[in-house]
DNA sequence: CAACGCTTGGACGACACAATCAAAAAACTT
DNA sequence: AAGTTTTTTGATTGTGTCGTCCAAGCGTTG
């Protein structure tokens, strides 16, 4: 079970990247961005794209692994969580 | 796509109950309440068995609701909620 | 229309969370 | 080990949200 943080930290060490240049591209600050690797801080879905470019990741990849990180922080402690996932793929599904 | 404040304003008009008396059960005010119904206002996990209880609702059902509601609302925009919740369903499974 | 109960709205303080900045700490390099 | 770069930490400030309280709006009933 590894965070969003630590997912974002590895890609970033395999390309041998300083926290500097990505924070650089998100236009914040270097320990804004640090917190985020450390999960002190929330990313937010407009890094996304941003963050999926500077780290060389797909968006459908980075996008599914904030989305599980984001639920099972948000909701993770709920009895009928697995429930809910269901009905809510259902409703989108029958919504296309 | 009727919200999860809706959802509780039907559950209570069904009742006929008063805005105050859930609301006493919820040990808030009656005005947090009607901004929760009015989705001006958001309701937290902890108070999903009292709101259950006062309205008469299963457990299950008001939080597969609630979960719903919070998913759409947060991660709505996302282009691949879709494959996310499906690996989040299947992350938590494998976790049995 | 006065009185009553229900509901809504806004002002206020409390509190959690976010961003900025500078300095300490840690990790590399030579 | 000194010097340089990278990363972390903490103090401060800013922003948003929650809940309380009270006043106003709305509808119903006498």
């Amino acid at each position: 079970m590894n965070s969003f943080g630590e997912y974002l930290r590895n890609k970033r060490e395999q390309l041998g990247l300083p926290l500097r240049k990505v924070a650089a591209e998100l236009d914040i600050d270097t320990s804004i961005l640090s917190k985020i690797e450390r999960n002190e801080r929330v990313a937010t879905t407009e890094m996304l794209p941003t963050l999926a470019k500077a780290l060389e990741i797909k968006d459908k990849e980075i996008e599914v692994e904030f989305i599980k990180a984001v639920i099972l922080s948000d909701l993770g402690e709920l009895r009928f969580l697995k429930n809910g996932l269901e009905e809510t793929l259902n409703s989108l599904k029958s919504r296309e």
